[in-house]
DNA sequence: TATGAATGAGGGTTCATTCAT
DNA sequence: TATGAATGAACCCTCATTCAT
C-alpha cells in the first residue's frame, strides 16, 4: 500500500477538520478535503461513507463524553432545591470544566461541534450547552427572587441572553486560541467576570 | 424610471435581506430572494451586477456608518491619555451605543453585516468592532496596571477575550432578539455585567 | 423563452422514454437523456426535480389505471365462487384487455412500467399482474380439482409459471410491436394459445 | 502454479457466476465480486482483462454448446421438407431439450446468459434462441397453410409472437426456479401448453 | 425593461480499472 | 503473485449567472 491505511485516514480526517473548520460542515466540500489531504475525491470513500459519516467519526467520541458531562450536570442540578450564589457558581464551572476538559482531549473537533457543525445532525449542541446553562441561571434568579415576586419575562430574556453569550464567550475562545492552558485561563476569567465584573481588574481604588 | 428602478431595487434588497438572515450570505439562493421578491432570477442581474454586489449594495450604508462612529472612537480613544475606570465604562458604552444606534437604523442589515456574511468581504467586519473594543480595554488595562508591571501577555490575552466575547455577545443579542427595546436592555445589561457581575442579581444578602 | 416550456417538458419526457425502454430506469442516465433532448443536464431540473419524479410523471397516469383496472378485476374474482372454464378464461381476457387498453393509451410507458422499471418504486407492478394473474389460474385450477385431491405444490408452481410466462408474453408483445391493432391481435392470440394451444393452427387434418 | 491459477478463476467466477444472477452484468460490481470471492479487487485483473472478458469466460463454454446445439437444429430443419404436426412438436422438445441439457450442465451460466447479460455482447442471445425457433415454427405454419394460401405478414408475426413467448417463457422458469427437476418439469409444461392449451388441465368435463 | 430557459461549474458519490508496493 | 490504495470518469443534482426573446 502506497501509505499507511490507518496514516490516510487520520490524514483525510485532519484536512476535514481543517475545512470543516474554515468553511463549516456545510459548506466544505470533499473535493477540497481531498486535495488538502493530497488525494483524489473518490478515494475518501475508501475510508468514510459519506460526508455525514466523517463529520460523524470526527466528532462522535467528543459528542459522546460531551452528552455524558451534560447529563451529570442535569442530574446534580436536579438535586439541588435552592440554590445559593456560590453554589450557581460551582455549577457554571461544571459547566467551564466541560468545555475544558473536551477541548484538552479534541479542541478542533469541540469547535466544529459546537461552531461548524450546521447542515449536521450535530447542528444543536450548542444549543443544548446554552440550555443547560440557561436551567442553571433560572435556578440561580429563582431561588433569590422568590420573595419578591415571580420570575418575569425579563427575568427570563436576561437569563437566556446571559446562558447564550457566556457559552458562545466560551466557543469563541476555543475557536481563538489553542493552547490548553490558555483556553483554561480565559474561560476561567470569563465565568469570573460574569459573576463579579471586570471592575476588580481596572478599579483598584 | 429612476423611481421605479429604485422602487425595485428597494424591493430586493428587502428580499435578500430577509433570506441572508435566514440563511447567510453564502446558502441563501438568488432564485429564492427573487422568488420572494416576486421576480424572475435573471432580472435581478439588471439591478445587481452580482450577489456580493447585491450584499455590497445592501451593507454598505451601514458599514459606512459603522466605520463614521468606530473612527470616531478612536479619535477620542487617542485624546485620552490615562483612562479612569469610569472613563472605560463610557467608552464601552460608546461601543454599546454604536450597535443600538446602527439597530435601531437598520436592525437587519446590522445582523447580516455581523452575523451573516460569511462567504463575503464583509465577513470580518465583527473582527474590527473587537479591535477597537480591544483598544479600549487595553487602554484601561495599561493604565491602572501602570504602576506595578509592563501589560503582560496574559493581561493582553484577557482583554483580547473580553473585547471578543463582548462583542459577540451583542451580536448575539442582534441576531436573536428582534424588539428595539429588548435589543437596547440586553445588550446595556450585557455591558454592566462585564463591569460588575451578576452577583448583584442573584444576591441579594 | 427559447422554447416553449410545455414543449421542452415533452420533449425531455420523449427522450426520458426512450432511454429508460433502452437500457432501464436505472442505467439511464440523465446527462444522455439531456443530451437526446439537446439540451443540458442542469436544465432538466427546472422540469423535474429529480430522476424520480421524473419517472413518476411519465408512468403516473398509466398507473394509476392499471391499479384501477386490477382492484376491478379483483374484486370481480372475490365474487366467484366456483370458477367455469369459460369463466377463467374471461378473466384472463380482463387482464389481456387491462393491458391492450393502457398500451392503446401509453405504449411506451407501458412498457417501461412493466419491463424497465428496476430500481425505482414501480419495479415491481409486472408482479402485481403476475400475482392476479396467478389468482385466476389457482381459482380455476383449485375448482376443478376440488373433488380429487388438494391443490399440490406442483400445481401451484404450475399455475405460478403460467401466470409469469403469459404476463411476460404480454409484455414481450408490448416491448417488440408498436401497432395497437397488432399487439391487440397477438395479445389476443397469446390468451387463446394458453388455453387451445396452437394445434388447432398447425394440425387441421 | 497453473492449477493454483485456475483454481482461483474458478474461485472468481463462481462469485462473479453469483452476482451477476443476483444483480444483472451491468450492476454487479467488481469490488462485490472481489469480496465474495475472498480476494481483492486488484487481483481480479490478473486473471480477467476486464469484467467483460470476465462474462466471456464464463459464458463462453455454454454459450458455444448453445451455438453448436442451434445450429444441429438447424441443420436439422433445412433437411426438413413438408413439416408434419409431430415433427413440429419434436423440434420444439428439441429446442426445450437445448435448454435443459444446458441447464443441467451449467444452470446459472445459461440464467445469466439469457436473462442477466443486458449491457454486455452476449444481450441478444435470446434472440438467436428465438429467431430458430421462429423458423420451426414459420415452417410449420407454412407447411400447413401452403395449399390454402401464401404466408401472410399475420402469420409471420403470430409466429414470432409464439416463438418470443415461448422462449422467454423457457428463460422465465430459468430464473425463477432452481431445481433441475422441477425446470425440466415446468418447461415441458411450458411446451405442451402452446400446443395443447391449459384446456384439459381446467376442463375435466 | 423583463422574462425564465439555459448554461456550466461545482456539489456529493460510485465504480471499473490501474499501479506502487 | 497479490494487495488494496488510488485514480478518473461518470453518476445525480444545485445554483449563480447569462442570454435569446
Amino acid at each position: 500500500m502506497q501509505v499507511l491505511k490507518d496514516e490516510m485516514k487520520k490524514n483525510i480526517l485532519r484536512s476535514a477538520l481543517r475545512e470543516f473548520n474554515r468553511l463549516g460542515y456545510r459548506d466544505a466540500s470533499m473535493r477540497q478535503i481531498a486535495d488538502t489531504a493530497g488525494i483524489t475525491p473518490g478515494n475518501i470513500y475508501r475510508y468514510f461513507a459519506s460526508k455525514e459519516k466523517m463529520l460523524h467519526e470526527l466528532l462522535q467520541p467528543t459528542y459522546e463524553q460531551f452528552v455524558g458531562y451534560m447529563l451529570e450536570i442535569k442530574q446534580d442540578l436536579e438535586d439541588v432545591s435552592a440554590m445559593e450564589p456560590d453554589n450557581s457558581l460551582a455549577f457554571l464551572h461544571k459547566i467551564q470544566s466541560t468545555i475544558v476538559r473536551l477541548f484538552n482531549q479534541s479542541s478542533l473537533e469541540l469547535s466544529v461541534l459546537m461552531n461548524k457543525s450546521e447542515g449536521s445532525p450535530y447542528e444543536n449542541v450548542k444549543q443544548e450547552l446554552t440550555t443547560v446553562t440557561y436551567s442553571i441561571l433560572e435556578k440561580a434568579f429563582h431561588t433569590f427572587q422568590n420573595g419578591t415576586a415571580r420570575l418575569q419575562d425579563e427575568e427570563n430574556q436576561s437569563a437566556h441572553m446571559i446562558a447564550s453569550t457566556i457559552v458562545e464567550g466560551m466557543c469563541i475562545i476555543l475557536r481563538e486560541y489553542e493552547d490548553g492552558d490558555t483556553i483554561e485561563r480565559l474561560v476561567d476569567e470569563l465565568v469570573r467576570i460574569y459573576f463579579t465584573g471586570i471592575g476588580d481588574r481596572i478599579n483598584r481604588s
